[in-house]
DNA sequence: CTAGAATTTCAGTAATTTCTGAAAATTCAG
DNA sequence: CTGAATTTTCAGAAATTACTGAAATTCTAG
């Protein structure tokens, strides 16, 4: 590996944080080294740059096409692939969004709904259908709001976080929480509540 | 391992899971079956409701003690730790959050940050460094709102989720998206842009 | 203290995942 | 078509991760 110090320290680092995002220490290097490349790069030059054998980048780029997270570029006369991480940041986070969600989120999800369905016979399964409604619940809700986000253009989006609390705080000055959502303005149906447990109490994790 | 079908269910899928979400299926089906256990559980319950070996369910409920993910009771008159999921599933949440936000996301701020601290020598470093300001500024500005949504009450939270994109639609009738942020009412300083790159352009990423 | 109950550690093994080189398949200029 | 360039596949090797039983440690009732 011969690569700029900057660059370097950012594709190890993308390397070694691999395994705790799910992809593994060669994917991690290639998409780093893709992100910050000035140009789109084919397999042979990635695999030069990182010391890779060349099946291996095949491997590691088709993973990254499998997440939507690569560009694929031909220049003249020349039949190599070249590839290319997307411009925009955003973009990038609202396609790794995406892709979470399909692969660790909508599985469960559905397995969640499935669950449900069911007429629980023992008693322990009363309760754990109790617990997976409590679940589903969340996570319909949260899938929803994303879906909701994805939607935003990406301007809208940043003003939206850099106001961060000031939201709830804004929208109470003009009494809209309260009103529009128990008015039904949501958009989504209010995703359904086990009953006995109306409201959550937050009860902190904390010790 | 003879658990009630929807119990086992769950834990087959958590277990199955795990890897796609970072942790092994010992650890998967245990946190599932605390999730959905009526009551706390202690080492030797687990290890028999699962089939593991008493030391592979010690590893795994410290693994899941390291993401504050279990409380620890005590019985009267038994010496032996019993375990739990807690209640409230949105404290859960939080407490995911939070932990992943500080394995996954954190270091690599961290690495940013002196990256950025960096004068690029090689001129490929240079845009690598420009790169990594536009992911810095996407992931501090992304931490930011994840602390400032972490404060807010889990009511609070459910009714902006409930509302999605509507939050934007009301902000925009009560004029407030657009002047507080230019008043600079954000409460948090607002993430400094690349030069050249001052308004992203959303460039969709699917093919 | 002490003894037994409970938990943790750890070295070795099993299982899984990653990586490679060779071979197969694909692509396309001529 | 043909054949060279390029990419993909895949079986086996290498590396990593998960799991176990035995030993060590910690804990607490007496």
């Amino acid at each position: 590996m011969n690569l700029a110090p900057l660059t370097q320290r950012f594709v190890l680092h993308f390397g070694e944080m691999g395994s705790r995002w799910g992809i593994n220490r060669t994917v991690g290097q290639i998409y780093a080294l893709l992100y910050v490349s000035p140009r789109a790069l084919n397999a042979d030059d990635i695999g030069e740059a990182l010391g890779f054998s060349r099946s291996n980048v095949s491997m590691g780029l088709k993973e990254l096409q499998s997440w939507n997270l690569v560009r694929l570029q031909h220049l003249p006369n020349d039949r190599r692939e070249y590839f290319q991480a997307p411009e925009d940041v955003w973009a990038i986070f609202r396609t790794l969004a995406e892709e979470r969600r399909k692969r660790e989120i909508d599985p469960t999800l559905s397995m969640l709904r499935d669950a449900l369905m069911e007429q629980p016979a023992a008693p322990d399964d009363i309760h754990a259908q109790a617990r997976m409604r409590q679940m589903h619940d969340l996570i319909e809700l949260m899938t929803g709001w994303l879906a909701d986000v994805q939607k935003m253009d990406s301007a809208t989006l940043v003003s939206l976080m850099k106001m961060g609390a000031k939201v709830q705080k804004l929208l109470e000055v003009t009494g809209k929480v309260t009103s529009s959502v128990k008015a039904g303005l949501t958009g989504r149906p209010a995703a359904p509540t086990v009953a006995g447990q109306p409201a959550e109490t937050l009860d902190d994790n904390r010790s």
